[in-house]
Parts: structure tokens; C-alpha cells; sequence
DNA sequence: GTAGGGTTAG
């Protein structure tokens, strides 16, 4: 019996679990029913499954009441528990300190203080509990913890220590070192505390000297000092402590620290460095292997991945004798970060157990390079679909400008009643505004309930699909009500929506305000401020905001800057200034510079230079039939009929169909 | 059943 346990544990450790072993353990445990084999093989359907499928496991006949208490709870059905903690009285203390901890753990700090009133024997376990509750949620439950502290009928080092922590957390090492000196007894936990207390408010000196002066360190103060230097950038201090007290520790595995130094040279794209401190990892005194473990492993391909190592990566990856969900995913994410995703999906496919996270990559990375029909079609092959799941393959679709296909698989969700999220409503309300569907996006802004009124992306993307629908009053009384709650894009929806539906003023009068409100306009903004002035005519204007978002702001002019400002000029009649700026321009001229121009050239009858512009359409899209039939209207006007039939040859001879509704093209006018 | 930011991915 004991064999099987530890079979169990060691197959759960390395989590390869296939559905053949479950069938096995099922059996055993049919036959044993021993509690232990139960919970290693629940653990194991957590690892391995969604949390639905393991929930759907049944509670033991055989466990006492207490246990499925404790077992509900740990499953995070807290609800359930209650029911049962409040179905049968006289429960012990530590079944009462257990229901306490599932609140606490939650900071549902109402609830668990309620507990903590009624119950009849309160232990100085119940006591800690209530103290590190208040103390998880911060801010002014810090006093509030203080106040129950100097209430407790006894103390232990516990709740010194947990009092310690919190006001550390806050910020206040006066106060923890006060706490610290009055103590009655300190234990290594106490000394970490201020450790890693000084380190998380920047005082790198005086944490380095508490640890010098520990009476006993274990690898967590080791570790608690390796975090903290990395956070404070001290990476060299950082390993030359490792390696000076790396061979001195008490309990627990020195390899974690050297785990977290890896991770953090990791973060700063530091691999080289990493795989120095990898490779002197130190060799266990037993067996005299190193004390490598797959987190090591996993921390250094990480390191390579962030590097854009790949090649790196995956020659470790290869050389990996026990690899868990973790290195496959973090293999498969480098390679889907560089896109060349055949051999994502070729690690994907050897995967023993791929979990949400990897389905959920390949989907954004077929999205990503366009893939959409293999996207789809990996997406309904996941077993259980997570919301991350329905998520990307709503934004995949959206992405791509297919919006109907994001409606699609929305309406699915909708029909297998999963809720969506503010990923889900911002994707959604993207699409609705792709599609100017005015009735879809009114419903899906009814879906969006409190719990998202004052999200920023959800409004935003309201304000925008309200812009693009046209429906501007709507748009602009979104906007209102996010008062201060505001970014860059609400202000440009806004803009753009006013800009791009002829709303000249109102879009340089909200400009004003943006200004007003000291938010720094992004190049997106001026494209929608100067095409507000072409349509309003304020060449003065635009001229000076173009300017502005030069020398002021800093912005380098886009392509789609120089258009507006070439129609700005160009609907003026300075034919000749624009095209002077458009050989100026430091970018290529694209279809909407030509078009600006083509189009003022139409209305001031310069026949001359719209030629020269058509030219230039017609080699940017040779498909289109459009200059070449502006451009014959207008040879026709002025009655220069051979060139005008010119047109017509050249447009047969270049094989350009004329499309339909283009008798007259007022399409760059 | 309580105290030390315990390590890694989208």
C-alpha cells in the first residue's frame, strides 16, 4: 500500500499523468479507500484537468465530517463548506479556525469576523488568523490589526511576526523595528521579515547588515535577500552573496535561491550571466548529482526564450531528462513568439498534456500570423474551453478584421452560457465598430453590467463603436460619464469619431479641452485633429497644429500626418505647396497623399498636376480604375477630348475593369 | 488551522 503511494506521488510530482494511470488509481482507491491515495489522485486531476472535471469527483463517503470540511475548502468550494459548517454544531476549534482561514485567505473579512465573534472557544491560532487577515488587506487595516494585537488575552512568536510583516508591508519599518526590539523571542522568520521588510522599501544597506547580523539563516533568508536585491536592480551584490552564504544554510534547498537569481537575470535579458550562475549550481553531498531541479531548468530556457535565444533554449529543453507543463509551455511560447510556428505546433503535438495555457498560446499564435481556419480549428478541440480560450479566439478574429467570425464564436459563448469578461466586451465591442452594426453593439453595451461601468478599455472601446456607428451623441455621452477616468484612446475616439464624421469643430473644440487636461496627445490624435482642419478648411490651423506636434510634442510625422496636411493645402488651392511637400515628405508618398491631391486638383481644375498624381495612383493600385476615370471627367471638362479618350485606351491596355457606380468619381474629392 | 512578497509561462 505504501508503494502505491509513493508511486502516486512521484507520478503526481512529475505530473506525466495519463488517463490509463487514473483508471488504475481509480480502481485502487475503490478497493483501498484510503484517504491519502484519494487526495493524491485528486491533486492529480487538478494538475492535470480544468478544476471543473476534479470537482465533479465526489466527496468520500468515508471522510468524517471534519475532513469534508477541509477538503471543501481546499477544493474552493466555500460555499458548500458553510453549508455543512452550518448544518451540525459542535465543531472543534480547529474546524472553526479552518472555515476562518477559507475567509481570510479570501479577505472576507466581514464573514471571518463574524466567525471569530460566535465561536465558543477561541485559541491563539483563531486569534493570528483574524490578525493576518487584516493584515493581508493592507492600508488602514494595519491599525486595525494593531488595535486586535494589543487586545489578545496571550502572544506568540506568530503574531509578533505577523504584526511585523504587516506593518513592513505598509511601509513602516519604524514601526517593525520597534515591534522587533520589544519582542519576546525572535525565530529566523522574525529576522526575514525585516530582511526582506527593509528590501522592499529600498533600504538595500540596512537589509544587507540585518543578515550579516542573523543568529541563524535559512535558504529562505537567502532567498528573501536575492528577491530583494533584484528588485532593487542589485544584481552583482545579489550573486556575490549567494555564492559567499550559499554553502551555509540551514533548512530547506539552496537551489531556490539560485533559482530566483537565474529568474531575475532572466528579467533583465541577462542569459549570459544566468547560464554562468547555471551551471555552478552546486552538487547535492548525498548523491553527489547536481542540485538542479526542473525549476532551474525551466528558469534558464525561460532566460534564453526572453533573450531570443531560441536556439539556446530549446538545446537545453532537448537535454531535459524530466520536463514538466512548464518547460513545454515556456518552449512553445518562444517559438510562438517568433512566429515561425511549425514548431510550436510540433512541440504542441508531442506534448504529453497540454493545459489551457499551451492551447491557448497556439490559438493566439495561428491568430497572430493570420492562421485563422487552423486557429478555429485547434480551438474546438480543446477538451474544456476556458474563458482565455473563448477570449482568443474572439480577439483572434477580431484582429483580423474577420468580425463576423468574432460574432460567431460570441454567439457561441453566449449559447453555452459562458459570462464574458471585459476581454471578451472589449474584443466583441472592437468588432461591432469593424462592422458599424449600431443594434449589436447598443445590446452588447447592455450587457455591460456594473461590475464593468467604470472599466477604461471597456469604454473606450464603447466610445468607439459609438464614434464609428455614427452614433456621435451616444459616443459623446459615454465619454461624459467617465469624467476622470480617462486616457489617450477615450480622447481620441472621441476626436476621431467627431473628425471622421465632419464634426470639425467639435473635434478641435475637445482638442482644446484634451490639451486643458494636460493629457499628452499621440500621433493617432493629431491624425484626426488634421483632418478635422481639411474638412473645416483652417489651413492656418493645421499648419500650426502640424507644427506643434513636431516641435512641441516630439511626434514624427506619419504618412497619414503629411495626407491630411497635403489636403489641408491642396483644398486651398496651393496646389503647388503640396506637392512641393509631398517631394519633402522623408517617407514614400502612399495612395492617401496621391488621393488628397488628386482630389484638390479636382476641384481647382489643374488638369496638369492631377495628371502627375493619377500616375502615381495608378502604379501604387493598378487595379483601380479611379484615377483614370477622375482624370478623363476631367480632360472631358475642359473639352480635351483626345486625351480624355487616351484614358479609356490606357485603362484597356492595362487591363483596369471600371467599377460599377464610378460613372462620376468624386471618391478623392 | 496561523507568521517569511518562496521560484517559472499567455
Amino acid at each position: 500500500m505504501s508503494n502505491l503511494v509513493m508511486v502516486c506521488r512521484r507520478i503526481w510530482s512529475t505530473k506525466t499523468f495519463h488517463a490509463a494511470a487514473l483508471t488504475v488509481f481509480n480502481a485502487q482507491l475503490q478497493f483501498h479507500r484510503r484517504p491519502v491515495l484519494f487526495n493524491i489522485v485528486f491533486q492529480f486531476k487538478q494538475t492535470c484537468f480544468s478544476s471543473s472535471k476534479a470537482n465533479s469527483f465526489q466527496v468520500p463517503e468515508f471522510y468524517s465530517l471534519n475532513k469534508k470540511i477541509s477538503y471543501l475548502i481546499r477544493t474552493g468550494r466555500i460555499n458548500e463548506a458553510r453549508e455543512l459548517f452550518d448544518s451540525t454544531e459542535h465543531w472543534n476549534t480547529i474546524t472553526w479556525n479552518r472555515m476562518i482561514t477559507a475567509y481570510v485567505k479570501r479577505r472576507e473579512m466581514l464573514k471571518a469576523r463574524q466567525l471569530f465573534e460566535e465561536m465558543p472557544n477561541r485559541d491563539i491560532v483563531s486569534w493570528n488568523l483574524m490578525l493576518s487577515g487584516y493584515i493581508s488587506c493592507g492600508g488602514k487595516f494595519v491599525e486595525r490589526a494593531r488595535n486586535m494585537f494589543d487586545q489578545m488575552p496571550e502572544t506568540d512568536c506568530v503574531s509578533w511576526n505577523t504584526m511585523l510583516s504587516g506593518y513592513a508591508k505598509s511601509g513602516m519599518m519604524d514601526k517593525a523595528e520597534e515591534l522587533f526590539n520589544e519582542m519576546p523571542e525572535r525565530n529566523v522568520v522574525s529576522w526575514n521579515a525585516m530582511v526582506s521588510g527593509y528590501l522592499m522599501n529600498g533600504h538595500v544597506e540596512k537589509a544587507i547588515e540585518f543578515f550579516k547580523l542573523m543568529p541563524k539563516r535559512d535558504s529562505a533568508s537567502l532567498r528573501a535577500l536575492i528577491s530583494g536585491l533584484i528588485q532593487n536592480d542589485k544584481l552583482v551584490e545579489a550573486e556575490r552573496i549567494l555564492l559567499q552564504y550559499g554553502g551555509n544554510v540551514g533548512k530547506g534547498d539552496l537551489v531556490d535561491a539560485y533559482n530566483t537569481l537565474i529568474a531575475g537575470y532572466g528579467q533583465k535579458g541577462m542569459a549570459y550571466e544566468a547560464r554562468k550562475l547555471f551551471d555552478r549550481i552546486p552538487l547535492c553531498c548525498d548523491c553527489g548529482y547536481s542540485r538542479r531541479n526542473v525549476i532551474s531548468w525551466n528558469s534558464m530556457i525561460m532566460c534564453y526564450v526572453r533573450a531570443g535565444d531560441i536556439v539556446s533554449a530549446r538545446e537545453l529543453f532537448d537535454k531535459m531528462v524530466e520536463r514538466d507543463t512548464f518547460s513545454w509551455n515556456t518552449m512553445i511560447s518562444g517559438y510562438v513568439q517568433i512566429l515561425d510556428m511549425k514548431e510550436a505546433s510540433n512541440l504542441f503535438s508531442r506534448m504529453p498534456e497540454p493545459d489551457t495555457l499551451s492551447w491557448n498560446m497556439m490559438i493566439s499564435g495561428f491568430s497572430e500570423i493570420g492562421s485563422l481556419k487552423l486557429a478555429h480549428d485547434l480551438f474546438k478541440r480543446i477538451p474544456e474551453k476556458s474563458l482565455v480560450s473563448w477570449n482568443s479566439m474572439i480577439s483572434g478574429y477580431e484582429k483580423n478584421e474577420d468580425y463576423k467570425g468574432a460574432m460567431n464564436i460570441f454567439l457561441q459563448m453566449q449559447l453555452e452560457g459562458k459570462k464574458p469578461d471585459r476581454h471578451t466586451l472589449s474584443s466583441i465591442l472592437s468588432a461591432c465598430a469593424g462592422l458599424v452594426d449600431l443594434v449589436l453593439g447598443t445590446q452588447i453595451h447592455q450587457l455591460v453590467t456594473k461590475a464593468f461601468i467604470a472599466d477604461l478599455p471597456i469604454n473606450n472601446s464603447l466610445v468607439t463603436m459609438y464614434s464609428r456607428c455614427g452614433a456621435i451623441v451616444e459616443a459623446r455621452m459615454v465619454f461624459d460619464e467617465m469624467n476622470l477616468q480617462r486616457d489617450v484612446i477615450s480622447w481620441n475616439a472621441m476626436i476621431g469619431g467627431y473628425a471622421y464624421h465632419g464634426f470639425a469643430t467639435e473635434a478641435l473644440q475637445l482638442f482644446d479641452l484634451m490639451k486643458q487636461c494636460n493629457v499628452q496627445p499621440s500621433y493617432i490624435t493629431f491624425i484626426s485633429v488634421l483632418n478635422a482642419c481639411a474638412h473645416a478648411g483652417l489651413i492656418e490651423e493645421g499648419r500650426r497644429e502640424f507644427n506643434s506636434m513636431v516641435n512641441t510634442h516630439g511626434i514624427k510625422p506619419q504618412v497619414e500626418h503629411y495626407a491630411a496636411l497635403v489636403d489641408i493645402i491642396g483644398r486651398h488651392g496651393q496646389l503647388e505647396e503640396a506637392m512641393s511637400l509631398i517631394n519633402s515628405m522623408p517617407c514614400e508618398p502612399d495612395k492617401a497623399v496621391w488621393g488628397a491631391l488628386l482630389g484638390a486638383c479636382k476641384v481647382h481644375n489643374n488638369v496638369e498636376m492631377a495628371r502627375a498624381a493619377a500616375e502615381a495612383l495608378m502604379k501604387l493600385q493598378p487595379e483601380s480604375s479611379a484615377p483614370y476615370v477622375l482624370l478623363h471627367n476631367m480632360y472631358a471638362d475642359v473639352g480635351r477630348w483626345d486625351d480624355a479618350a487616351e484614358m479609356r485606351t490606357m485603362m484597356e491596355k492595362n487591363n483596369v475593369q471600371k467599377d460599377a457606380g464610378y460613372s462620376r468619381v468624386d471618391s478623392y474629392c
